[in-house]
DNA sequence: CTGAAAGCGCTTACAG
DNA sequence: CTGAAAGCGCTTACAG
């Protein structure tokens, strides 16, 4: 039951515990045999390094931190952060890296969360997500000294590099297709105004329309539960002169308004198109099945991963500009009923 | 930016390291007034115990560790996790514990990094999930010493507590229901058959069906992606003598359920009846808001999370049974069409 | 190639 | 109440 150390190890080769540590490093200073034999004996007694001593002798903790600062109610139906954890994963588990989660409520307790991490040596970088417009974190994070990755765009990430995909471009993809195919009344239902990516998607929004020469879409902010955003859609819809064609940031707001269409005798896509972001697998289990904006989040956890080991390897890394979102029109999306022969 | 060691508030405080562990520690061998300004300094100096050096003292990781199995695939859809989660976090803490989290592919893969977690002193005990029918996780990891709970049913947990609630207690109480309502062919669309809890739930379905006097109910395993839970669905809705009421292992099969239907012009709950398990708010954005079973996942991930813990701190920790997942009525259950009147 | 020493940052036990 | 020592399990530098 008592788990072996190096000590053990030297006793049972008959050799300095300094000889085990060369041997088990594969550093010069024992011979191939003794090495051979202490490495068998080390397997035998299924050693492992103690990962507190290692860390003691200024190494790593070889571990990263996460926080996620959203609701609980909100968390469970958001897919995002399984999926991003799981790219992260893929490349931490492959150089040993241990990934901390931890759950805070307000911005202040993160930050607090970091400082404690750091100071405590429990990482050796973190992962900021969700960022903010004017946030605060990258430049105290930045000061603590800790390594971290912004994941999200370079305008709020201030001294730390970014990992990020460009919204605004899958923005006016979309309302190109709308346009093209007839829609003069776009609106949105978007998540909540303070993170800087929804802030982003407006900018990009109010361009689009611009350049489409469309009137400005309405855009509505929710906190991104179901709930929000079939209130949301009810007034938009309710509204004199709805909109023919509305563009929510999440899916599950835009399964909600399936359900408000049909509670308004609306028929989707005929009626109205529905434009859902990061289509999941609920997407695709709804009727119509939801045209939807797609990217690659594992691959995003992945890249962001790479960066951070990177940048606590001590090299320098750039802004990472992923593949933006791309439209995938599926069955909740047709040309507005003005627009279609009778 | 270099982070202050207790030698450092020493050296500030003209004192030993000695009388500054104490001190910091509210161990007794320091004045008052020199604890007092000893833990002055360290405040503003932003000192922190490094957690290495206290793990090497015979301390504790202050860390337990959970590890996940899903297909990433199926990862995000299922709120569950991201639940249950921030459940054991609220625990954690609050007692300044950390949660490691991995992902694995294969019950091997798992064993393998509670292996190396607990060799490497990285956890002082792990959560079991998803327990099968004759898991060796349990007897494996007790054969480590590893302190770790079952999430999941006695009958598997073998020596380690179990965390659990009575998921035929739930069978029993749908098939009542749906039984009370005319309901004489009921079917389920199950979960994953190595999943302990999926053989749970047959078992219970045949003795509630047998108690309720109907014929067995036809089950069907899938891998509880909405995908499969749609092709199940049609199989049992376009085979002869076709079930009225369909029992869903989790809800976006569920949700699924209701594409399937219409692409069969079958009206909900007109001509089929639904029931949902574990509801997230996804069984009230969709119309008819589906009936399910429901119990709190947060609770019971901090009812683990204390388990664990008091594990740790060497209690004896007995089986814990939480309530069980009540069923909740809403728009996707009533009687039979042969029972209700023309 | 091999050995004994020092040190990482703490805690614990043991003298004064 | 205060001080100097030993040790947790490793690694790194420095002699032989």
């Amino acid at each position: 039951m008592k788990r072996p150390t190096m000590a053990d190890i030297a006793r049972r080769a008959g050799v300095s515990k300094v000889a085990v540590s060369y041997a088990l490093n594969d550093q010069p200073g024992v011979s191939e045999t003794t090495r051979a034999s202490i490495k068998s004996i080390a397997d035998e007694l299924g050693w492992r390094p103690n990962s507190a001593a290692r860390a003691l002798n200024g190494g790593r903790a070889q571990a990263v931190g996460l926080i996620v600062r959203r609701p609980a109610r909100t968390l469970g139906v958001e897919p995002f952060f399984m999926e991003f954890i799981s790219g992260v994963e893929s490349v931490l588990s492959e150089r040993s890296y241990a990934l901390m989660l931890q759950m805070a409520t307000t911005l202040d307790s993160e930050i607090e969360v970091c400082r404690r991490w750091w100071g405590e040596r429990r990482v050796d970088g973190v992962f900021l997500i969700d960022l903010q417009a004017d946030d605060v974190r990258p430049s105290v994070i930045e000061a603590l000294g800790l390594p971290a990755v912004a994941v999200g765009p370079p305008e709020v990430s201030g001294p730390l590099p970014a990992i990020w995909s460009d919204d605004g471009e899958s923005v006016h993809e979309i309302v190109r297709y709308l346009a093209v195919l007839g829609h003069r009344r776009i609106a949105r239902v978007a998540g909540p105004p303070e993170l800087a990516h929804t802030r982003i998607r407006d900018a990009a929004l109010r361009e689009a329309c611009r350049e489409a020469g469309i009137a400005p879409a309405t855009v509505v902010h929710t906190d991104y539960t179901g709930d929000a955003g079939a209130r949301a859609t009810r007034a938009l819809l309710i509204a004199p002169d709805r909109p023919t064609a509305i563009v929510f940031d999440n899916d599950i707001m835009a399964v909600a308004a399936l359900s408000v269409a049909q509670e308004l005798n609306l028929t989707i896509p005929a009626d109205l198109s529905i434009v859902a972001w990061d289509e999941s697998p609920l997407t695709q289990v709804v009727r119509p099945m939801l045209s939807a904006v797609t990217r690659d989040i594992a691959a995003y956890g992945a890249s962001s991963a790479e960066a951070l080991l990177a940048l606590i390897e001590g090299e320098e890394v750039m802004d990472i500009r992923e593949g933006y979102a791309r439209f995938v029109p599926r069955g909740s999306t047709c040309p507005p009923p003005d627009r279609r022969p009778v």
